[in-house]
RNA sequence: GGCCCGGUGGUCAAGCGGCUAAGACACCGCCCUUUCACGGCGGUAACACGAGUUCGAUUCUCGUCCGGGUCACCA
C-alpha cells in the first residue's frame, strides 16, 4: 500500500505538514515548573457546578505555578450544540471571577497566540496530522455504516466479549486495499479515519494521575475514530492535537475520562507528541432524596447543578467559589481562617491535596459559607450587591429598596462593619423577608402574640411604652425607659430575678420587649430594636405601637 | 459483563504502621444576652466487611460488599 498516494486521496486540500504546525506553535517561554492547563468545555448546555469546579482547578493550577491557563471551546458536535453555549460559558467565568489567561473571552472573541480556540476553527489543523498519520500508516478510512457498527456491537454483545470495539477481527476496514478505498471513494461513500491501533490486549500501560497517583490500565487495542465523516474530530483526536499545539503540560478533566486515557497515550505517541500529565478531577454529587443514595449532579434533573441557579437565588459568587474551594482542596478553610481577606483566588492550591473521592454538594454548608462572606462585607458593598441582583430578579424590591439608599444602608449596617457581624443573609434572594418591616410596601401588620403574654399585658406595655418613648433617646436612656415599663405592669426588669422566681412576675424585661418589637415590627425575633427603631423613624414607631394598641384593645 | 476509580461521623475532611482518630457544616446542651443573630464552652456521632503481612494496622496486600465511571462518527 502507498501511504503517500492513500492521504493524497484522502486529504488533497491538505498541503501543510504538521511541521509548520510545530513552528506557529512553539514551545511556550515559561519558568522552570510553570504549568499550562485548560478548561475545555462543550457548548452543549448551561454551565454548571461540574465546569466551574474543574476551571477552579485549571486556574489555580496554573496560577500557582506562575503558568497560564486558558479557555477552549470544544464544538465537534454540533448536533448537541446550543446557541448559547459559548457566552453562557463565558459570561458565567466571569460573573464567578474565574479568569483564564488566554483564549475564548465569548462569542466569537479570544485572545492568546495559540489559537484559534475553538476547535470548528483548527479543522485544517487536525487534517494535517490526520494526513501525516496516515501517510505513516498510523490511520485509514473506514466505510463501516452505523449499521454495521451497530451489529459489529450486537455480536459482540451476544458472544460476550471482554473487549468490545473496532478492533482485530471486527476491524473490518483495517486492510482494505488502496483499491477498494479509492472505488469507495468514488462511490461517494462517507468515511471516517479510524487510528491504526498497535496495542496489544495483554500489555498493560502505567500512567501517574496528579491526584490520584498510580493508575495501571490494558494497553488501546480500539482503532479509535479519529475524524468523523464530516471531517472533524473526535474529542479524543482534538485533545491530542490541541494539548499538543497549545502547549498544554497538565490536562484538568472529570474522572469520567480516566479510562480513555490509554487512548490518549497510544495517540500521543503515534503522533511522536510528549504525554501531558493528567489529573482527573473527582466528581460532584447530590444526595437524591429519591433513591437515598449519592449520584452525580445531572444537568437535566437537578436544578442546583446550573450555576445561573445561584446567580439566581442571589448567593454571591465568592460565596460560590469559596465553597467549591473548600470541597476541593482540604487545607482551604483552614488557610481561610488564617487569610480572612485575602482573595480566594490567591489560593496556594495543590493538586496533590485534592481528594480523590467524589463529593456531595452541600447547600446547607454553602449557606454558611456565604453568610461568613457577607458577614465581612461593608453595607456599601451588601448594598451595591444587593440592587444588582434586585434589578434583574426582583424588580418591586429594586424599586422600594432603592428609592432611599441611605435608609437601605443604615439597615443594613445594622451590627455590621465590626468584629463580630451578624450572619443573617446568605443570598440576596432572602433580604427582602429580611428588611420588609422597614418598608410600609413589604410590611404586613402582625400583632401575634406569644402564649404567655396576655393582649391585657401586651396592650399596658404598648401604651405605657408609648408615652414614655422618647425619640431623642440615647440607647441607654431608651433601655432604661422601658425597664421602668416593667414593675409597674407585674413584670420584672432583672431576668436573675425572674428565673429565681418565676411565680412572682408576669414576665421579665424580655417579655416587655417582645411586646415592644411586636409592636414595632410584627416580630418576635430583629436584630438590635434600638437601631430598628432609630431607622424607622418618630412618626412611623407612634403609627405602629398605636396600631398594635389599637388590635391589643 | 470487561476494564477502571472510590469507600474515615449525617455532610466535607485531616491522617500516610503506634494518636484518647483533628477540624468545619449540621444537630443537641450550657454560657453570654431585652428577642434573634454573633461569640464562648461542651456533647452525640466514623475508620464498609473478612483474611493476610507485622510486635502493632484507619494506614500495606488480597478477597468480598457497596457506590461511581467507562465501553459512540458525545464530549
Amino acid at each position: 500500500m502507498d501511504n503517500i498516494k492513500l492521504a493524497n486521496l484522502l486529504f488533497p486540500g491538505i498541503d501543510k505538514t504538521p511541521d509548520y504546525y510545530e513552528k506557529l506553535y512553539p514551545e511556550r517561554n515559561l519558568p522552570e515548573g510553570a504549568r499550562v492547563t485548560r478548561f475545555a468545555p462543550s457548548p452543549t448546555g448551561y454551565l454548571h457546578i461540574g465546569g466551574l469546579f474543574g476551571a477552579l482547578v485549571d486556574v489555580l493550577t496554573a496560577k500557582v505555578s506562575g503558568g497560564i491557563s486558558y479557555l477552549r471551546i470544544e464544538d465537534t458536535d454540533k448536533k448537541r450544540e446550543i446557541e448559547d453555549g459559548v457566552s453562557g460559558i463565558t459570561d458565567g467565568m466571569k460573573a464567578f471571577g474565574v479568569e483564564f489567561d488566554e483564549g475564548v473571552t465569548g462569542f466569537g472573541t479570544e485572545t492568546g497566540s495559540y489559537g484559534p480556540y475553538t476547535q470548528s476553527q483548527r479543522v485544517e489543523i487536525y487534517q494535517t496530522v490526520a494526513k501525516s498519520l496516515v501517510e505513516q500508516g498510523l490511520a485509514y478510512p473506514c466505510f463501516c455504516s452505523s449499521e454495521d457498527l451497530d451489529s459489529i456491537r450486537e455480536q459482540q454483545e451476544a458472544e460476550g466479549a471482554d473487549i468490545r470495539g473496532y478492533f482485530g477481527k471486527w476491524a473490518k476496514c483495517r486492510d482494505l486495499s488502496y483499491e477498494e478505498i479509492e472505488r469507495n471513494i468514488n462511490e461517494g461513500k462517507s468515511w471516517v479515519l479510524r487510528f491504526r491501533s498497535d496495542g496489544s490486549p495483554d500489555k498493560r500501560i502505567f500512567f501517574e494521575d496528579m491526584i490520584r497517583g498510580k493508575i495501571e490500565m490494558p494497553e488501546n487495542i480500539i482503532d479509535e475514530v479519529l475524524l468523523k465523516s464530516d471531517g472533524i474530530p473526535t474529542y479524543h483526536f482534538a485533545h491530542c492535537c490541541d494539548d499538543h499545539f497549545m502547549r498544554t503540560t497538565h490536562v484538568v478533566r472529570g474522572e469520567e475520562w480516566i479510562s480513555s486515557v490509554p487512548k490518549h497515550i497510544a495517540l500521543f505517541k503515534a503522533c511522536g507528541y510528549r504525554v501531558p500529565k493528567y489529573a482527573h478531577t473527582p466528581q460532584v454529587m447530590k444526595f437524591d432524596d429519591e433513591t437515598g443514595d449519592k449520584r452525580k449532579l445531572s444537568k437535566r434533573k437537578d436544578p442546583e447543578a446550573a450555576v445561573s441557579y445561584f446567580v439566581e437565588e442571589g448567593f454571591p459568587k465568592e460565596s460560590l467559589t469559596e465553597y467549591l474551594l473548600t470541597l476541593l482542596s482540604s487545607g482551604f478553610e483552614d488557610w481561610r481562617r488564617a487569610n480572612p481577606s485575602v482573595p480566594a483566588m490567591d489560593y496556594p492550591f495543590n493538586l496533590k491535596k485534592m481528594s480523590s473521592s467524589g463529593c456531595l454538594f452541600d447547600l446547607v454548608k454553602l449557606n454558611d459559607v456565604s453568610k461568613n462572606v457577607i458577614s465581612v462585607m461593608t453595607a456599601d458593598t451588601v448594598y451595591e450587591r444587593i440592587a444588582e441582583w434586585a434589578s434583574v430578579y426582583d424588580k418591586e424590591f429594586y424599586d422600594v429598596f432603592s428609592a432611599d439608599p441611605a435608609k437601605s444602608r443604615n439597615i443594613l449596617n445594622i451590627d455590621r462593619e465590626n468584629p463580630k457581624p451578624r450572619k443573617d443573609i446568605a443570598k440576596w434572594s432572602e433580604v427582602k423577608d429580611y428588611v420588609s418591616y422597614f418598608f410600609n410596601e413589604f410590611y404586613k401588620a402582625d400583632f401575634t402574640l406569644p402564649e404567655n403574654i396576655s393582649k391585657q399585658d401586651a396592650y399596658d406595655i404598648v401604651c405605657a411604652y408609648a408615652k414614655a418613648y422618647s425619640p431623642a433617646d440615647d440607647k441607654d436612656a431608651w433601655f432604661a425607659h422601658i425597664k421602668d415599663l416593667c414593675e409597674p405592669l407585674g413584670f420584672t426588669p432583672n431576668v436573675k430575678e425572674y428565673k429565681q422566681n418565676p411565680g412572682a412576675f408576669k414576665g421579665h424585661v424580655g417579655d416587655v420587649s417582645t411586646v415592644i418589637r411586636i409592636a414595632l415590627t410584627s416580630r418576635r425575633n430583629t436584630p438590635d430594636l434600638y437601631c430598628i427603631m432609630q431607622l424607622l423613624g418618630e412618626d412611623e414607631v407612634k403609627a405602629r405601637l398605636s396600631a398594635a394598641a389599637e388590635t391589643w384593645k
